[in-house]
DNA sequence: GTCAAGATTAGT
DNA sequence: CTAATCTTGACG
């Protein structure tokens, strides 16, 4: 097993963040079992500055943890159905985190398969909420001092520049200005990325 | 207290 | 394209 990322690791710019943790691998411990997968799409968020980010308007209940300390995860449900994984980043006072929308599968396909009944391999881990739902991560898993027991980051292979690719944010339409920044970051040519 | 909208997904 | 499903947070 390679190195665990932690605290210092997040405690920087979230767009010097996000694309680092391309190739890094997400680890969750669950039920005695090991299930991984090789982080391939992700999305930076800010604060006050970012029309996009749950932050925007300032601290709020569910939002809190992304102003906190960095290396935290920051889980939030959405449309009463979903829930998406983030990692706290910058630091104490500085609203930030990175979104994780998609994931390679390396290891524990036979959990990930039963957690995600009727679906194909790609469909397990192909998007954020999906993604979750793979790891059964919910809000219980929200404000974790990463590495925690249940999940941790990897070191792993971080992706080389040349096959890293940036896009502007997924679902963010109505953010204005920030709807166009290109803050997703993704692995080109991967079939686990969740949009070309 | 009210209520519109959502960092999505699955199914037609 | 649209329904699902329910929490959040802005507003008054």
């Amino acid at each position: 097993m390679s190195e665990a990322l932690s605290r210092e690791f997040f405690d920087r710019p979230v767009l010097r963040v996000a694309p680092d943790l391309l190739g890094r691998l997400l680890v969750r411990r669950y039920r005695g079992r090991r299930l991984a997968g090789r982080i391939v799409e992700v999305e930076a968020y800010g604060g006050l500055q970012d029309a996009a980010s749950h932050a925007r308007c300032g601290p709020t209940p569910r939002n809190r943890v992304m102003f906190g300390p960095p290396g935290r995860s920051y889980v939030y449900q959405i449309y009463g159905l979903h829930c998406c994984l983030n990692l706290v980043c910058e630091p104490q006072g500085q609203a930030a985190a990175v979104l994780i929308r998609a994931l390679e599968p390396v290891e524990g396909e036979d959990v990930m398969a039963a957690l995600r009944p009727g679906r194909s391999r790609r469909e397990w881990t192909s998007g954020p909420g999906r993604l979750c739902r793979a790891l059964a991560l919910d809000r219980r898993h929200d404000g974790l001092e990463l590495p925690s027991p249940g999940l941790w980051l990897e070191t792993g292979e971080p992706l080389p520049r040349k096959r890293q690719a940036r896009s502007p944010r997924i679902g963010v339409a109505y953010a204005g200005e920030a709807a166009r920044w290109l803050h997703r970051f993704y692995e080109r040519g991967n079939p686990f990325v969740s949009r070309p």
